[in-house]
Parts: structure tokens; sequence; C-alpha cells
DNA sequence: TCCATTACCTACTCGCGAGTAAGACTACTC
DNA sequence: GAGTAGTCTTACTCGCGAGTAGGTAATGGA
């Protein structure tokens, strides 16, 4: 069945094509990587085609199982790269000589902006990663983990004195859950109304927590009856 | 290619499943949508197999689809059941002429104990619903409203003066919003420290936001610096 | 100039799972 | 007990998409 491709009778054809070839390895990945986020926050792990990432890419499929391995583990790798992105931007946002809720101040600033300007790695990060099953459990639990103790410490520190910091430490951890659960659903009711300023946000977030977490750091408790 | 499945020469061999048989539709739609939410939360819409809900279900696979449609109607059906029952609990604990904190409290509660008692189902409105493309996004935008609605009407109740309701309605959003995520996150937390109860959960929530919120109807507020 | 290496592609295979065809069994009604 | 309406099953089809085989072309060193 000898086809018509033959490099001598059919070679010049479609030179529509200046796709920029042989780049080095490393630029690849990235361009990779970079599509595979646009698409995974798009479709979800499972609806994401290969074929797509890689047109995106503008790669052929082969390559992206040369570089970065099956479809899980191009999905890790997203993953990884995306939390350490985030994560990066929020501590490098926070001082830890500041007051502490210049601090968190700070820190809700940061992860706001993170959301409005990498929409779509915040999205593979609270969207679509937390869904799968097992195979991604650990590395979203290792992200998640980090974040939560990044919180944490910042408000264990909010109040005075040293010792007890490891029993604060543990009794602020569902605050903290709340805390970046309510920057979360912050950010999605955000992308609906999008008039409104990162500062604006985060001004509302504190003006919510800090202002109780306060209270309750003076004793005051709300009680039911 | 004359099988061996006549009646009259193999007939009475596998008495092995005493699958209960030839029940009601009725009956049979309810363990439908019981299997599917199990299926669905374990595995997510893609991954959930029709097969395995079949399996779960204990009927055969044409039947799902003559009784419920499509796996996307049987998922839109699973959504829209769970979410009612959800919305039915909470606003079935609020009595509108308490005290809006008692109010909020209640709800906060009734919440936090049907995500205990019914994991799967919350799993899907929480984890799986929201993950998928346009087909689910009005199912989800419009149970996610009434949600995010009962809780801005409840907390828009706060505070005393009746006509500026309307706008104070629209101000509350974003707090609707950080309360409802908050609630979601605490949930998450909670699957990993289930030695709290329902009741020790929903009074951290109170003391965290409804302090805050009081200075807040106080005037108090946060600045920056 | 020839060889080795690395980047890169087209064109496949192959399994999995949504959806269906075709009919069997049961329980009513008259 | 014959007809009919509704329940229920086995055993398929068929497309989609993950992953691959096998080859081409550019680069760099001898």
């Amino acid at each position: 069945m000898q086809d018509a491709r033959d490099p001598r009778t059919e070679s010049p054809p479609n030179r529509s094509k200046p796709r920029s070839r042989r780049l080095p390895r490393e630029v690849r990945e990235r361009q990779i990587l970079d599509a595979a986020v646009q698409v995974f926050a798009r479709h979800g792990y499972h609806e994401a085609a290969m074929d797509e990432i890689s047109e995106v890419a503008e790669i052929s499929k082969p390559m992206i199982y040369a570089y970065l391995g099956s479809k899980e583990e191009l999905f890790v790798a997203c993953i990884r790269r995306e939390a350490n992105r985030l994560i990066e931007s929020i501590s490098g946002a926070v001082d830890a000589d500041l007051p502490p809720d210049e601090q968190l101040w700070r820190g809700l600033r940061a992860f706001f902006e993170y959301a409005q300007q990498n929409r779509a790695s915040w999205t593979v990060l609270h969207r679509q990663a937390s869904t799968q099953g097992p195979p991604f459990a650990a590395e979203l639990s290792a992200w998640r983990r980090r974040a939560l103790d990044l919180v944490t410490t910042l408000l264990s520190r909010a109040d005075g004195t040293e010792e007890d910091r490891q029993v604060r430490h543990e009794q602020m951890q569902p605050f903290a859950a709340a805390l970046v659960g309510a920057g979360e659903s912050m950010v999605d009711w955000w992308i609906e109304h999008p008039e409104h300023t990162a500062d604006a946000l985060s001004m509302r977030l504190m003006n919510l927590v800090w202002m109780g977490f306060g209270d309750m750091v003076q004793g005051r408790r709300w009680k039911p009856d």
C-alpha cells in the first residue's frame, strides 16, 4: 500500500506551518505545562484530551509523553508547579516582622491578586485537583497542608505569649480552614462580580474575620440561648 | 450458534440471585438515584461508570436509561434531589421568628449535621457538581443561588431597620459567600478530625463570624496601616 | 562528510464505557 | 386464558481518546 508521502515525489506541500521548530527541552516543557494548565482548567482532568493539550502547546502528542510522561504525571506536574507559584506569592508578600493583622492583610491581598491574575492556575488547584481520586490525593493534601500551615502560623502569631504557641497552633486549625474556605468562595463570587478590586475583597474578609478573631482572643464568646 | 440458554434444557441453574424482581417504577428510581449518588461521590462524574451504578442499584443498565435517561440527565437528577434535601434541612431548622443570631446558629448546625449524615450527598454537591462543564452549570448556579440567598436573607435580618433591606441584601452577598465557603472548608477539615461534634463546629464558626459581623454592624472597621 | 544524537512527526492500535437492539418474563384485565 | 402493558435482561455496537510504533529531519562533533 505505497502511499503518497514519499519525500521525493510530494515533499514541498504545506509550508503553512511555521511552528517554531527544534527548541530545547526546557522551553518545550514550559510550553506543555502552560498549555496543560489551560486545558485542565477549562475541562477538568478527564475531559481534557491530550490531543487538545498538544494543539494548544503547538507540539505533537508523543513529545508530551516523552517529556512529561503519562496524562496522570502531567497533571501532577501541573498541580505541583502551580501550588508552588501560589504559595510563593503569598509567603513572599508576608513579612514576619510586621504586626499580625498587617501580615494577614498582605497575605489575603496576595492571594486575591494571584487568583485574579492566574485564573486557570487557581481553577486547577481549587476545582479540578480536589475532585480526582487517589492518584492525586497525596499531591493535593500536601499542598493543602502547606497552605493551611501558612495560615495557621500566621494566625497563631496574632496573640502575645510564646510558650503555648504549639497548643494554639492546634486550636487554630479549624479557623484557618474556615478562613481559607472563605477566601476561596469569595473568589468564586468575585468572578461573577468583577467590578470589585482585590483590595476591597481583602478588606471585607479582614473585617469579617479579624474583628471576630480579635473578640475571641479577648475572651468574648458567642453562646446559644 | 445455538447457545445453552434454552429454558427447557438448562433452566434451573443459578438460583444464586434473589435480586428483588419486578418492583414499581418509583422504588426503582429511588434505588437508582441512591446508587448514583454513592458512585458519583466516590469517583466523580466522568470516572463513574454506568455499569457500576447499575451493579450498586442491583438493576440492569437499560433500566437506568429507560427511567432516568442519559448519564448526564441522571447526574442532574442527583444534584437536584440532593440540593433540595439539603436546603430543606437547613430552612426547616430555621424559624424566622427567632432572633437572627439564633437563626444563624440553627442553620449552621443543621448544615453540619447534614454534611455528617449524608457524606456522599454533600460530596456530590460540593466537589463533583461544581467541577463539570456547561451542561451542569445551570443546575449548579441555581442551587448555589438558592443557598446564598438563604444565607444572605438570614444575615440581612441581623440588623434592625426595614427600609433599606434590599440594599443591605446586596452588600451582604460577599459575606454570605465567605460564610458558606468557611462552612464548606470546615466540613473538609472535619472529615480528617471526626472527634469534634456538629455543635462544636457550628459554635466555632459562630464565634469567628458572628462576633466580627456584630462589630461591623456597629460600625467598627479594620483598616490597613 | 559521515555518524550519533536528539527533537519531532504522522498514523496507527486497542480498550473502555455510553448507549441500544431485541426479546423474555410477569401481572394484570376482561 | 388470551391480550396488553410495563418490568427487566443479555449481549451487543461504536466512537473517543490514551498511549505507541516507526520513521524523518535538524544539529553537533569526528
